[in-house]
DNA sequence: GAGGTTTTAGACTATGGGACGAAAACCTAT
DNA sequence: ATAGGTTTTCGTCCCATAGTCTAAAACCTC
């Protein structure tokens, strides 16, 4: 999945495993892992067609090129698949507030405004710019980068750079209750 | 997994699929479901010896009867095996403190120190019993149920008794951050 | 009845995060 | 250049969640 156009895209592919080889090693010959900021697995199911199917999540900053083998998902997209991208857009939304993982759908320098953009194609509602910048400056998430982006058009004042400080998933520990006392 | 003798005991049993069975399908034809509280799919691996395997974690609640067929996991099981367990273990520890899972550990009504020795014994380190009851109450996760639990030998109050209000597995959404403005 | 034990309830505090508004820094138009 | 509009940034206030602590309640045994 990656942020385009101000909304959250799905691309699918299938991938046939070779005998004897593992399920990333499939990924990794049938996609240029490269280009993707981050991967994960998700559900082992087996589909309509009787196919025996481990769903992987991957996501891409915006602008990243893919080859031409994608399948965007959209209404032609059959149920059983629609599902799984159902299911793989509500874990990311979840991890979003409670993980780094926006680094993987930002661009690697940016503003905290287009930060925010991001998010919200991602969540699918707003998002407060002050609120996300405090949040994942608090977090660590965040760190400046040195300059400023030149205002646009219609004026108004520079906008600080950042960037995401780690480009691994990282999980908050602070949103866990039941810490041990001390 | 389930609590025993204070403790986080882990058992595991191998499946083998049949052509043209469900995951799921496996699973509830070789295991006894309903003697599980909760049933949830893991990670899909190829372990050492070439199988294409997907785990899943079970929970039972104390005390359940389980046949003879399950290893209990310890320091003779193999390295790949340990590691799948040890990887459900911390999903287990992480969602017990953002889910109701704890009804699936907890006997069915049981007192508030109790349910404190069911959290000490799956997270492996000191729970505050007056936190846990009003987080578990504030959620709306725990519900009183009537009559007292008589003291042991040693004396002391009579423990109120309390049970989940739910028996399925419900994340709590107030460990969300960034949600969206009114 | 005195002393010990366990449970329960309340007050206090710390922290994360939402809401809001003012100031800063830029633009364009007059 | 000066006024007005825009975007960004910073600070303040407030609320909800949860950790800490203490005292009271309710039981036991001696």
């Amino acid at each position: 999945m990656r942020v385009d156009d101000g909304g959250l895209e799905a691309l699918l592919r299938r991938v046939e495993r070779l005998p004897r080889e593992s399920l990333a090693g499939a990924v990794r010959r049938a996609i240029d892992v490269g280009r993707l900021a981050h991967l994960e697995q998700l559900e082992t199911r087996i589909l309509r067609d009787g196919t025996l199917t481990t769903v992987y999540l991957g996501l891409a900053r915006p602008g990243t090129e893919l080859d031409g083998d994608w399948r965007v998902v959209g209404t032609r997209t059959p149920p059983d698949e629609r599902e799984l991208v159902a299911a793989a857009q509500a874990r990311l939304r979840a991890k979003l507030s409670y993980t780094n993982l926006g680094f993987a759908l930002a661009p690697e320098v940016f503003t905290i405004s287009e930060l925010r953009d991001v998010y919200v194609a991602a969540l699918g509602h707003d998002v407060s710019a002050t609120n996300l910048q405090r949040v994942l400056l608090r977090r660590g998430a965040l760190e400046r980068v040195d300059g400023l982006r030149a205002p646009g058009r219609t004026g108004g004042r520079p906008a600080a750079l950042f960037r995401f400080a780690s480009q691994r998933l990282e999980v908050t520990d602070e949103f866990a209750a039941l810490r041990p006392p001390r």
